[in-house]
DNA sequence: CCGTATCCTCGTCGATACTG
DNA sequence: CAGTATCGACGAGGATACGG
């Protein structure tokens, strides 16, 4: 169980999986589209999910190289709960962070 | 955004959050129930959620002491996405394996 | 019972440089 | 363009001991 949480616990996965809703990208896209990942940790993200069966990796020889991702049904199955926690983070993120100022104002005097 | 995240991109916070739906719950009882977590680790992880509002904690001044936690009605709209996380991980776990040792064989001659 | 305080150890990640 | 290789720093987190 916690083998499958490691899936959706990490950061990135979530980003990634939430960034391939509209479909195919490349992975220069991914790269821009999700900011602060690096080049390793997407490559590393993205060999997971590849893994877990939740993306397809599709590799066109030519020059230059082109390799396309997409979500496979598996993980399209997953993309509804994460579009869910995207818009509850989005929906209550103004609140969380009015919860912690004054959290840490109480304990900061 | 990526603060937001980090709400739910640890998997304690999760397990914590989940163990929380049917009520209230001791300190010992989270700690019984979230298996494998360390004393430091459910402070630490019940600290950062009472922060963000999503948990409340009470202390009953009391021999022994008694503390207890329970989701606040933020924590309980999240509740609803973890879940649906929850139910996605055990409806596909055994997917998900299948496909790691399926890629784990193919790259392993 | 419910923590806090230390210490110490792993793994994780970013930076950088280099290939096909 | 899309990676792989290497390294070094950093912090998460377990173990342990102790306090209210």
């Amino acid at each position: 169980m916690l083998q499958i949480l490691s899936v959706i616990g990490d950061k990135w996965s979530i980003l990634v999986i939430g960034q391939l809703r509209d479909g195919t990208l490349r992975f220069g896209e991914l790269h821009r589209a999700v900011k602060g990942i690096s080049q390793r940790m997407l490559t590393l993200t993205l060999r997971q999910l590849e893994r877990d069966g939740l993306v397809t990796r599709t590799v066109h020889p030519s020059v230059p190289p082109r390799v396309d991702y997409a979500l496979t049904e598996l993980g399209t199955t997953l993309l509804d709960s994460v579009v869910a926690l995207g818009h509850w983070a989005t929906a209550h993120r103004q609140e969380i962070t009015t919860h912690r100022r004054r959290y840490d104002a109480a304990r900061r005097p």
